[in-house]
DNA sequence: GTGCCGGAGTTGGCTGTACAACTTGGTCCA
DNA sequence: TGGACCAAGTTGTACAGCCAACTCCGGCAC
């Protein structure tokens, strides 16, 4: 803290986000202790040396984080150590496996390109029958299939990919590095049985129910990047969703 | 619209979400199309006679909804209408069916209070061989049994819960009505097979793989106020969620 | 003891202002 | 033709202030 009055550029940072910073870290290591109440909004203001307004903002990030309460009329609570991931971590089971400690492996099994069918192009939001391109691959984690991912790309997109190598580790962070932006991301998750390509491949007998999710990505203009649908074995992953009252991302559906 | 001033208590809710609502029905209609631009911050604040800030925070809705992107720089994006469901939906059984159209129905199996276990202890933020309330309960879609739902409460819960009839469609609901707050909630989703319990009240063979949901539900103070595990059987639901660079209440852990 | 009431403390909601950072499209020049 | 550059438009960040709504606790009356 104590960078008051530099005007960002700093550290490239917005003044709001590393005061979020300093509360998520004071949270984690349990210096307000879980149940126990947050300072008031003034005095975190004055603390450090910034406005209200924007401490309100930080505290709205770690609210959405599920990190804190809050209720008009009385201080904050305390819920406890978020257990949300970033973005960026959600969207690459490379960033993702990386941040657990584990080993992530990737194998490109086919790279096709193809004319898309009605629903890929739907999803992508092409004219139908547009050229895509599928990509599947097996996951691994420290050596072990827990996953395989089929993904579709538009053609721009999968143009690039299909240069990228066979055992490439990530396919999100190349792309990156090339310009294409993830922003948004749309996750359905619910589970299916493994056909005889799953089974060969996660070495589980066919027809064994694998965790599903499929996962829609635009980019911030709202094109989308990718149409991926990832099934896991097993007991090897689950997912975990915070929400509340203030904010809510999560629905549920009819199978 | 058009309540200009009025300094709220006219419909009791705050002029952003009165903001929010008349976007999200104009997105939802289509009225910018999908991939359409939003009006400025600026122009939408002079329509709706108020403040820029106020915009925002009517934006900052749609964005947490995934209904729309934004960039510095830009005007923002129109990416579809919502799918997200709001927090009662997503807690309540009951609620849920009903906003789909389905008939929901509930069965008590058991209910019986017990020393909870060291899990469910910590879960509910008890001492450990605390007393709570385990219940378990057959939900039913159209009459079809479609889920198990064990919930344990707090014993203080776990009493009101007790005295409601058998065949009660919603808990949730009295609770709420008995001045029970929930506002926040963890979810976790993975799968797991059916025991012998569920196979005989779901109808399905002992080790099915069912979609199952654990939830912590905790009241404005941060005290937790159920600790529940829905088991679906395959097909009948599935989970979606959105989320982006701006905000994440997903994530993924092992399994 | 019990319950009502009021006041201090705190967050929610809203306004207004200012500037920074970024996108976009067009102009101008080489 | 192509590229650099500029200007207008737009969102992001931050500040300051005001009042409403609500919680909580302690005092007071009964």
């Amino acid at each position: 803290m104590e960078i008051r009055g530099v005007a960002m550029g700093v550290q490239g940072e917005a003044r709001y986000r590393q005061v979020a910073a300093d509360l998520r870290e004071a949270i984690t290591t349990g210096r307000y202790g879980s149940g126990g109440r947050l300072p008031a909004e003034g005095d975190l203001a004055l603390r450090y040396g910034v406005s209200r307004g924007t401490v309100r903002q930080a505290l709205a990030v770690l609210r959405a984080d599920g990190m804190v309460t809050s209720r008009r009329g009385t201080r904050r609570v305390v819920l406890g150590a978020a257990r949300t991931q970033s973005f960026a971590e959600l969207l690459s089971f490379t960033r993702w496996a990386r941040s657990i400690g584990e080993e992530p492996g990737g194998r490109t099994v086919t790279v096709e390109p193809a004319p898309g069918d009605p629903g890929e192009c739907a999803q992508l939001g092409l004219e139908p029958g547009s050229s895509v391109y599928r990509v599947l691959r097996l996951r691994t984690l420290s050596r072990v299939p827990v996953m395989i991912e089929r993904t579709v790309y538009p053609e721009r997109i999968g143009a690039l990919v299909r240069g990228f190598p066979i055992d490439a580790v990530s396919h999100t962070e190349p792309l990156e590095e090339l310009g294409v932006l993830f922003t948004d991301a749309d996750h359905t998750i619910d589970q299916w049985p493994a056909d005889a390509e799953d089974a060969r491949l996660l070495g589980c007998p066919p027809g064994t129910s694998l965790l599903r999710e499929r996962r829609r990505t635009t980019d911030p203009t709202g094109v989308p990047v990718e149409w991926s649908q990832d099934r896991y074995l097993p007991g090897t992953v689950a997912f975990t969703v915070h929400n509340s009252v203030a904010t809510t991302a999560l629905s549920r559906r009819r199978g």
